[in-house]
RNA sequence: GGGCGGAUAGCUCAGUUGGGAGAGCACCGGCCUUACAAGCCGGGGGUCACAGGUUCAAGCCCUGUUCCGCCUACCA
């Protein structure tokens, strides 16, 4: 027997490590059964599993679980990619507290120190996905700085060199001062900062007046080379001026005209910083100015900052304001919101940075990658997010690739020490290509982590080789993602897959929302509204936490979680160990063969209900709602079989009725709660696993039991057609005495009798021979059942499906009550008639409401008013008797 | 500035060809009924944000308004 509540921690370690020792995630290179696959999104190595990961995951294994069920050759392919600058910081913090750095170390050895601590804290995060039950291959696991994974890199650098697709520069870029990189224009955030704006006092050059330009950051007017007006000012159409002394500085710079600049804002007049602003740098390229850099790639002032050398750029601000208003220069200081970009890595205030940096021709590899979602050829679902995609992707700028960090793939590009020509190859080159000179120095920088990721759908499956995996998995079913990655990595999956793969990297784009705490906001460190999903495993079960993130992905909403809402769930789980153990006490054996004509009515009608469940739950699945699934199966467990069918069975079970009718139950039962357990088994795998396990005839494991197909429970299946109808009424005449019972305050203790009247010979006959059902579940002592008006005066009265169903109550009848109760359901049915009355007597209605819709209202129409009618009689007879 | 999403019961939310307003939790009343008190039975509770429009019919479609999120953008 079941223990009496379900302990879920040693159950799920017992499975997890079984399933892995039986190897029953491995997917098989070539099969012919149909392949399905998903890549992970890669985890950071350096990760902790949040909700972020949970629910994807939760919802990857849930696709990967029912795919095998329904006899899919799966591929889950895992793996983390290297997360250059994040893991690089966690390494540099750990030499910190060894009074040590990576400069003393040397390039190599830092190198073998990182891998060091991958090595041993770097699976952490896998140990956490197979906690949360994920059905990952885990032979296959790859990692974005793996030999295999590098050589793809290599492959793709070169051949977009070659191609012209990559090249480098010298440009304005978003840099960390410390991380001391470059970033992309994605991974740095924008944060709206309460700043100011200085109007600060730029005095012409020969002598004679003025001009104020408003800037948020005047630490940069170091470094300015001009001051551009509009070329069409009419504030300035008669300015003589050539030029203007920069303060503090006492440097001529010229007046420039260029239409960038707008009119409206503040005077009109910009400073030029072209080594610090992206903006002014392409006005310093139109009117070939000069670069002064003034701030170093520590955020620290240049020689060229003059008396400000040195200085942090912050501190430079105050003093560069300081001496701006003892030297008369600053007009007033205004407040000013304005956007500030953040390394999204560290939180540092980023700073635009000229250096040589390479990049990606975007433009070029997105048109394909737009028509491919225009096509339909991969779907993104919800559909809503593809308008997301196309904005980014049309406008989409040069990708900044190269990163001046030490982790990660370094650029496999090199530098003649003697013509300056650059040699990109595979291999390192023994000589130069144009000059055949030795003396050849390597790129030191690498590259941007994402860049490996975007091959990742292929790369994880051997390419450049072309191999068997490929052939099967490529393209890949579906990609189930975050929308806060959509353009870091969907949208260059899409490009490079298109690329070099020829093909689309994966057939649908399924984009989950964010999980947020109990109040919608985003959790966060600094906040402290974090959740551990460990934490909430350890208190309540995984599969608990995981049906919670399934009922709680309805598309296109955030989830709020909280631990009382997974504590929901884990009574549902018991709920179903609850079940099972019940049942496992009537099983004594398997029945897989069902004797269809010695089912009772209540057999049939789980069996049927059965069936519609387990087809929503496949179709809601099919089209990645999540929610719906779970929540109709969790309808079904708990509100059908456990709540009725268990009940209703329980006579034939306890050998109350003959053998064939206890026999058919007990099938019944075998069979309901089997599937119930595989439709289950990909929300709750461990639940159902071990379930799975106790159950007689139940082969193998769960994980491999097959999904039931909807025609296996009868072979005619004509049997189960009415057992709903008939059921109803069953179940109405229970829900109507229990009704009674609970209205009228009396005690479940209380023995009630009750007659069942209706003129429907078959609803008389249903009603006699489920007598026992309805006495049984309604706890009455007798039920007649009659098609004459009973003469007793003292009962309560109740209509279901157009049978009168009366209670006696001799002795403990309140009339009052009985009339409040009559009344107040009469009241309900007259405010129902009113509308459809209103419906039937509009003429536009009955001649332009198609006919099934008309015909429904007026049958609808004819039950409520029969049901008025009795309940009113005997309203009246009431009130006549009190 | 542009875009997207949301507003339905006290709370959190479902509600996909426009035709029945629903679930879970919370609440109220009654139960240790031999699977489950992590439970069982019964009950109350909604002008579906607001204003118009289309339609025989609108929570759902259209227009506008208010409030709240998020994404995105080089006006210093």
């Amino acid at each position: 027997m079941l223990d009496k509540g379900y302990e879920p921690h040693e159950v799920e370690r017992k499975w997890y490590t079984c399933w892995e020792k039986q190897d029953l995630f491995r997917a098989k290179d070539k099969d012919e059964r149909p392949a399905f696959s998903i890549v992970i999104p890669p985890p950071n190595v350096t990760g902790v599993l949040h909700m972020g990961h949970a629910l994807n995951n939760t919802m990857q294994d849930i696709l990967c679980r029912y795919k095998r069920l329904k006899g899919f050759n799966v591929l889950w392919m895992p793996g983390t990619d290297h997360a250059g600058i994040a893991t690089q910081n966690v390494v540099e913090r750990k030499l910190a507290q060894e009074d040590n750095d990576r400069h003393q170390l040397g390039r190599e050895k830092f190198i073998e120190a990182v891998w060091q601590w991958r090595s041993e804290y770097g699976d952490a995060i896998i140990n956490q996905l197979k906690r949360l039950g994920a059905s990952c291959d885990w032979s296959r696991e790859r990692f974005t700085m793996d030999e295999g994974l590098s050589e793809a890199v290599r492959t793709v650098f070169v051949k977009l060199y070659e191609k012209g697709l990559i090249y480098r520069g010298l440009y304005i870029t978003n840099w960390c001062p410390r991380c001391r990189t470059a970033l992309s224009e994605l991974e740095v955030e924008h944060e709206e900062i309460d700043g100011h704006l200085y109007h600060i006092r730029y005095p012409f050059a020969d002598g004679k007046g003025e001009l104020v330009i408003a800037t948020t950051r005047p630490e940069t007017m170091l470094g300015d080379t001009a001051v551009a007006i509009h070329p069409e000012d009419e504030r300035y159409a008669d300015l003589k001026a050539q030029s203007v002394i920069l303060p503090l500085m006492d440097r001529k710079i010229p007046i420039i005209k260029d239409s960038y600049v707008s009119r409206e804002f503040g005077t009109g007049a910009l400073k030029v910083t072209p080594a610090h602003d992206p903006n002014d740098f392409e006005i310093g390229k139109r009117h070939k100015l000069s670069s002064i850099k003034i701030i170093n790639d520590a955020g620290c002032m240049t020689p060229e900052a003059g008396r400000f050398a040195k200085l942090d750029r912050f501190e430079c601000r105050e003093q560069v304001v300081k001496a701006l208003k003892s030297g008369g220069y600053l007009i007033k200081v205004t407040n000013r919101k304005h956007g500030v970009g953040h390394c999204y890595r560290c939180k540092s205030i980023v700073e635009p940075n000229l250096s040589q940096q390479w990049f990606v021709k975007a433009k070029a590899l997105a048109e394909p990658a737009i028509k491919a979602v225009k096509e339909g050829k991969t779907r993104i679902i919800p559909e809503s997010w593809s308008k997301t995609y196309f904005d980014w992707m049309n406008n989409i700028r040069d990708w900044c690739i190269s990163r001046q960090i030490w982790w990660g793939h370094r650029i496999p590009a090199w530098t003649c020490e003697s013509c300056q020509e650059l040699t990109v190859a595979m291999q390192t080159p023994s000589q130069c290509s144009a000059c055949g000179h030795k003396m050849l120095i390597q790129e030191t920088d690498v590259l941007d982590t994402w860049f490996s990721s975007a091959l990742w759908p292929f790369s994880t499956m051997g390419w450049p080789e072309q191999t068997e995996l490929l052939r099967t998995f490529y393209p890949t079913s579906v990609l189930v993602t975050g929308f806060d990655i959509l353009f870091f990595w969907v949208a260059r999956m899409m490009m490079m897959g298109i690329h070099f793969m020829g093909e689309i990297p994966f057939k649908d784009v399924y984009v989950h929302a964010l999980v947020r705490d109990e109040h919608g906001h985003k959790m966060s460190k600094s906040k402290g509204n974090v959740i551990d999903p460990l934490d909430i495993i350890d208190t309540y079960g995984t599969d608990a936490f995981r049906y919670t993130l399934a009922a709680f992905a309805a598309q296109g909403r955030d989830i709020k979680m909280s631990k009382d809402r997974v504590d929901g769930y884990r009574h549902f789980i018991n709920k179903l160990w609850n079940a099972a153990r019940f049942s496992l006490m009537h099983l004594e054996t398997g029945y897989e063969k069902i004797e269809a004509g010695n089912l009772s009515l209540p057999d049939r009608w789980i069996l049927a209900r059965l069936k519609k469940t387990i087809q929503k739950v496949e179709t809601a699945l099919e089209q990645y709602r999540f929610n719906e699934a779970a929540s109709e199966a969790y309808q079904f467990v708990w509100h059908e079989f456990c709540d009725w069918y268990v009940e209703a069975a329980k006579p034939a079970l306890y050998g109350k009725t003959e053998a064939a009718a206890a026999n058919a139950a007990k099938q019944t039962l075998w069979t309901v709660l089997h599937d119930i357990l595989i439709m289950l088994h990909p929300f709750a795998p461990f639940v159902t696993e071990e379930i799975w396990d106790k159950l007689p005839g139940a082969e193998g494991f769960i994980l491999n039991a097959g999904f039931p197909a909807p025609q296996r429970y009868v072979d005619d299946q004509s049997i189960l057609d009415n057992a709903e109808k008939q059921m109803e009424l069953i179940m109405g005449a229970i829900a109507g005495i229990r009704n009674i019972r609970g209205e009228m305050n009396i005690a479940p203790s209380a023995t009630l009798e009750a007659v069942f009247f209706s003129a429907n010979s078959e609803q008389r006959r249903i009603a006699s021979d489920y007598q026992d059902l309805i006495v049984n579940m309604a706890r009455l002592t007798s039920l007649t059942v009659t098609d004459k008006i009973p003469a007793s005066k003292t009962n309560a009265t109740t209509i279901v499906s157009g049978a009168t169903l009366l209670v006696e109550l001799k002795g403990v009848i309140d009339f009052q009550c009985e009339i409040n109760r009559l009344e107040k359901e009469v009241i309900k049915l007259t405010k129902e008639l009113t509308g459809l009355s209103k419906k039937l007597n509009n003429d536009s209605f009955l001649s332009n409401a198609p006919a099934n819709i008309v015909e429904n209202v007026r049958e609808k129409q004819n039950k409520l008013l029969e049901k008025k009618d009795k309940l009113t009689t005997t309203l009246e007879r009431v009130r006549s008797m009190s």
